[in-house]
DNA sequence: CTCTTATTGGAAATGATTTTCAATAAGAAA
DNA sequence: TTTCTTATTGAAAATCATTTCCAATAAGAG
């Protein structure tokens, strides 16, 4: 099985190459339609899943059940807002409780994910309690 | 608004705090069947958000899109296996990097979850490696 | 240039979850 | 206990992200 290189799957690889904002499927597809690249929606999931088989990229599940993608950079976690469902790179270096956990369990950092509210949705809800 | 106590509600409450498996909706659902409660799929949903949003109950997104549901309990975080999905419980008291991630993000240890390959799926992925 | 087959993409299927809304029942008030 | 208000339930239908199917297309080896 020899792999062809296309223009849909270089538009996906680059265009998270190129961005930190943890974009959607549909986003990459609405980028794509701006962009006037010819890709269709199926193909975007499909070179998606690859990618994140061959560990190039990484997919984040938010609570509103819309998968989220990453190009896999070092030394970060994500944090995931919960309200806004908007996803944050955080540097976090390795320190030893983690560093125990990836020995347990077969994890890297971009496996790391935390759930919170951000500060933005903080401030908006606070400010509307009376 | 008074809330009022129903046996769907108790059912769902009393399942979750018996059990340490950290199940689905449907999961939910089959077990009222099995034990003959008279509770129907959308009660189920309602009553778990309702719980979820009360801070009673945190809710678990593996990557094949499926909530899992957990009664809040203290000092563990979560750790999902890619592979089965599954959801195993961490002790993991507070530790320093960690809690100050928790002043600047509003979260706390159960939304804390790190995915990963689970020690069976690892042992089984190696073994069918030829 | 030809040919094989990896890849694409529209349509339809899937599956979890949410919405709608009429029927039911909890529990306060009489 | 009975009545009455309305919170809650649940079946059917809608929603929405994602996957499957499969015929048409095109990458790139020969």
């Amino acid at each position: 099985m020899v792999t062809r290189n296309t223009k849909q799957k270089e538009f996906v690889l680059n265009n998270l190459k190129n961005r930190y904002d943890h974009p959607s499927s549909q986003k990459l597809y609405d980028d794509a339609k701006k962009q006037g690249i010819e890709i269709g929606k199926v193909s975007i999931y499909r070179i998606l899943n690859n990618l994140v088989k061959e560990g190039l990229v990484c997919k984040i599940v938010t609570k509103d059940n819309v998968a989220h993608f990453d190009f896999v950079r070092k030394n970060h976690i994500h944090l995931v807002c919960n309200n806004c469902n908007r996803i944050f790179d955080k540097n976090f270096d390795n320190d030893e409780k983690l560093t125990k956990l990836i020995n347990d369990f077969n994890i890297s950092m971009q496996d790391v994910i935390l759930y919170g509210i951000c500060k933005d949705c903080k401030q908006t809800i606070n400010s509307s309690k009376q």
